[in-house]
DNA sequence: ATTTGACTATTTCCGTTTTTCGGTCAAAGC
DNA sequence: GCTTTGACCGAAAAACGGAAATAGTCAAAT
């Protein structure tokens, strides 16, 4: 029942937005009563969270399988950053939570937007540090970079999810991708200088 | 006159921001009758639009500023970056310019932002230019290598400067005009290349 | 040419009324 | 005992109409 409940939510949730869409609608659609929601959940703020979880939850599945792939970090890193902007592109949902940087009406989506985030910045670190360890990563200070990408990133998902720019900018959130990794790439010259030196001494 | 009004415009607007303040109040301020505002100026939207773009105006002096300095374009880049930042940051008016992405009531600030985006695009583009010809960038598409440092300057202006996080940004922000430069500067691997088959040949 | 201030038109604000909707829970159903 | 219903309540949102405020106008004055 749970799930239907779920299903059933995100699907007006999706269309018509948190604040449009009445628990009647939901309950109807399912052919159930109003009640029945709250029976499972506390409140509408608890239900939308869910649906949202859930949302999220696929998506981290997602971007968790890029860990597991066998390339190197830096091609992780740029596929780390499109991944993640196309699959949230197609959350709807989540577009919605990026209003809560304006409207303190939505103030409950916090908690699972700020779960995102720490979910993001664990894999980010894990990818720099294995890329640092590697000896393919240029990373001074992980945790400062990764701020970095995770405000480059954040900021331009309102252009792109809530102005409905992604189509139009994807060619250049591509070479953001490209200039990110190509930022943190050890410099080869350190390699060419030790084979200098070597050359050198000979 | 028209300075005069500009100022007081300047002063109201920024402290008020548009929509709060009154006609009334910035002719009063120079004592003066409400009707000489609109004996040189068409309306209130004029009048602010006439504000933001000398504003813009000092902003763009500042920044061609950077393009005179003797320093490599690596360093003229990440200075602009910095420097616009830290210059937006303290023009309240621009701020508002922000919400134009929101909400219709600021239609009429789209031309006077669009000019300076067209600015910036041209600063941008001479600065990319010089450090190719200088040999100090890699840039294959100049133009498209400016779409993503404006995507990305931009993108972040709503945190920024709408949610007052330019303080706690600010080491975040320089690292990344670091990350920026450092991802079009030329490797040195090719010198270093070069450098190589000139000591093998010996 | 510039400024004023009375005036108009439009917008915003405010208090009241009506409607909607989130949430509740006793009773019913399984 | 668990699950569901549907009547009900109270709060919030929406609608309404009138008052107040404000943007804009323009003939008259300077």
């Amino acid at each position: 029942m749970k799930d239907l409940i779920v299903e059933s939510a995100k699907k007006y949730f999706s269309r018509f937005g948190f604040h449009k869409t009445t628990m009647e609608e939901i309950a109807k659609n399912i052919h159930k009563s109003k009640g029945v929601l709250y029976y499972y959940f506390k409140n509408k703020e608890e239900l939308f969270n869910e649906v949202l979880k859930q949302e999220l939850s696929c998506i981290k599945t997602e971007l968790s399988k890029i860990m597991m792939s066998k390339n190197d970090s830096l091609v992780m890193l740029k596929e780390y950053i499109l991944i993640r902007l196309k699959l949230l592109y197609k959350t709807v949902n989540y577009h919605e939570t990026l209003k809560a940087d304006f409207f303190e009406k939505y103030y409950f989506v916090k908690d699972v937007r700020d779960d995102f985030t720490k979910f993001e910045r664990i894999q980010l670190t894990t990818m720099l540090k294995k890329g640092k360890d590697e000896g393919y990563l240029n990373v001074i200070d992980i945790d400062s970079t990764v701020d970095v990408i995770l405000m480059v990133v954040s900021g331009i998902e309102i252009p792109l999810f809530l102005q409905n720019k992604y189509d139009e900018y994807e060619d250049t959130i591509e070479e953001l991708s490209e200039m990110i990794a190509n930022s943190l790439r050890m410099q080869k010259n350190k390699l060419f200088q030790v084979l200098l030196t070597q050359k050198h001494k000979q």
